[in-house]
DNA sequence: GACTAGTCTTTCCGTCATGGAAAACGTCTC
DNA sequence: GAGACGTTTTCCATGACGGAAAGACTAGTC
């Protein structure tokens, strides 16, 4: 189980919704996660580098067949990133008398 | 039931700390507060601001006893976008959903 | 009342993250 | 070689963030 911990590269929005993008299918085309997320090209490709040079993530750009296609997949240590970071926010909302959090519909 | 729904005020990491504490306490000074995110004052005071801003918290000055002192508390509206926030997170981190990412997990 | 101290707020400033458009760059396909 | 495609990089504007310092306000002290 991995250290609750919390991962600034994993924390930005389109990041985080990327690693879980990538954790549910262990390998997505470059324009489907443009799509999933709705940014430009270049948002991606750049949030993709960040993910790639912490080691959360890598790119495969199989030649031979057709059209270049970037394949993203998620790594180790992607993974053991993303379910610590989760973890962390977990503990934090859990700090938190579970209860009460779901208890948030009519007060003050 | 609070229903997920990403929330940029709750999600920047201070004040989802803010909003981790104030749901579990209720109510929390100032000091306390500060001490525990350990920030500056200055930064305190503008993350709650922007909570106060968005509804989420409201702030009391009791007056007449000694010092003045600053109580936080979380409102409802506060503790719904928290536990939606939460929800939302924990949604993403559900790893079996590949049905909303249709990535072709097909040979290349 | 003038002064000091305590407790936030606001202002100012530098830094970094983010997003999009456009240009640049490879890699095929013809 | 010219184009088309898919990704990356550059450029630029905007905004978030944090801290220090200055302000503002209140409550005691003299």
């Amino acid at each position: 189980m991995s250290v609750p911990r919390f991962d600034e590269v994993v924390h930005a929005p389109n990041r985080l919704q990327i690693c879980a993008l990538l954790v549910a299918v262990d390998r997505a085309e470059f324009a489907t996660l443009r799509e999933s997320l709705g940014v430009a090209d270049s948002v991606l490709s750049k949030h993709l580098k960040v993910l790639v040079d912490a080691g959360y993530v890598v790119l495969a750009k199989p030649a031979g067949h057709g059209r270049v296609r970037t394949w993203a997949s998620i790594t180790g240590s992607g993974r053991t990133a993303f379910a610590g970071h989760v973890a962390e926010l977990q503990r934090l909302a859990a700090t938190a008398d579970p209860s009460s959090v779901e208890a948030g519909t009519e007060r003050y």
